[in-house]
DNA sequence: GTCAATATTGACAAGTATGTCAAAGATGAC
DNA sequence: GTCATCTTTGACATACTTGTCAATATTGAC
């Protein structure tokens, strides 16, 4: 291929999410993912078409190993261990930037889901793969005895608690209630000790 | 008083809150609220300043008496058809609309919260609202020994878990899965039958 | 009915965001 | 090294949004 691309893709859409995390879906321009990236706005737009190209891209990239990444956190052969191990995690990560960050997709699912069929979907077979990456791992803890509810509708309802997690962090930036709220869930989740 | 203000007041913070749950806060413009209202944006920037006072006097209009009313929803005697019956009306309102509309304050948290401190102090008073007429319920409950869980922190679980809802309807837009996920968190509360 | 006070209206200015494009620059294949 | 091909760049046009303001209209008090 000759006239090679001369930005970094990768650093481009960190960039993006990072802004789309911070500003939301409708907030952030061009210019401010040129600035963020260090790439002009006319390369952005030479490269991808427009805003919401580049956020599928990023989006993409956000979620790439993400799902898998959630398959390892719940690991830990003990169930209830190992959902507290996740949701530990989505929480220290929403928590982790310095300067109040957001999540990235739940901002997107509020603010973009409805604007594009494309977005839409994404963002629904991203919940569909959290959604079914729980479930696998409820339906091992019954079969491990450790977990007697419905696995399906369980993991649904947990999918549910982790955007309500999200929206919290928006109003209190506050750690120890995000923890708090999904610890009592753990609590009232039909979890026995493994055998 | 004399030049009285020719619009009804109440009608524009109708239409602005129906604008703002679905635009949501940042895509909605002062046109926009215009248009819906059928008042000039001049005079509404004669009466508000600007879209963000606007916003607050359609908050204030749309949670007057929300909280009572949400009080009223829980006044079952058992404990557990109460939060029933109020979170089956709140999944209700969400779906009321026929075109897809979304929850008011759950837009405006994930849109405007951080954008301007009288914003963001409206919507945690209104949060905190919420958890105090919960936790309220659910102490009568222990009372009653309909309840076996901690009051304070259930609520907080409680409001999580109806922000995550609110969220959810933006993807799936589903009123059963809605419906799935709050009746899975309420079978798995430590309800007891009302002796 | 007059008048002061307020609301309404449309026009204006300024700022912001989008998207396009031609010119210039860089690159790999040959 | 040449060249076709793609990228980069900055400028441009367009559109949208905000906020202001002067002119006009309306109102209630007197």
């Amino acid at each position: 291929m000759v006239g090679t691309r001369r930005f970094n893709e990768d650093e481009v859409l960190d960039a993006a999410v990072n802004v789309f995390s911070k500003k939301g879906f409708n907030a952030t321009t061009m210019l401010d993912l040129a600035a963020e990236s260090g790439v002009q706005r006319g390369s952005l737009y030479n490269a991808y078409q427009s805003k919401n190209v580049l956020f599928l891209k990023a989006f993409s990239h956000y979620t790439e190993n993400f799902l898998t990444f959630i398959e390892g956190e719940l690991q830990n052969p003990d169930a209830k261990k190992a959902f507290n191990q996740l949701l530990n995690t989505l929480v220290e990560r929403l928590c982790s930037d310095k300067d109040v960050k957001g999540c990235f997709s739940t901002r997107a699912i509020m603010e973009a889901a409805q604007k594009c069929p494309d977005i839409h979907l994404c963002l629904t077979s991203f919940l569909d793969g959290l959604e079914v990456i729980m479930k696998k791992r409820l339906e091992q803890a019954i079969k491990d005895k450790q977990f007697s509810g419905d696995a399906q509708a369980t993991a649904r309802y947990l999918v549910v608690l982790t955007r309500g997690i999200a929206v919290i962090e928006r109003v209190y930036n506050d750690k120890e209630r995000m923890v708090e709220a999904y610890q009592t869930a753990l609590a009232y989740m039909p979890f026995q000790k493994a055998s």
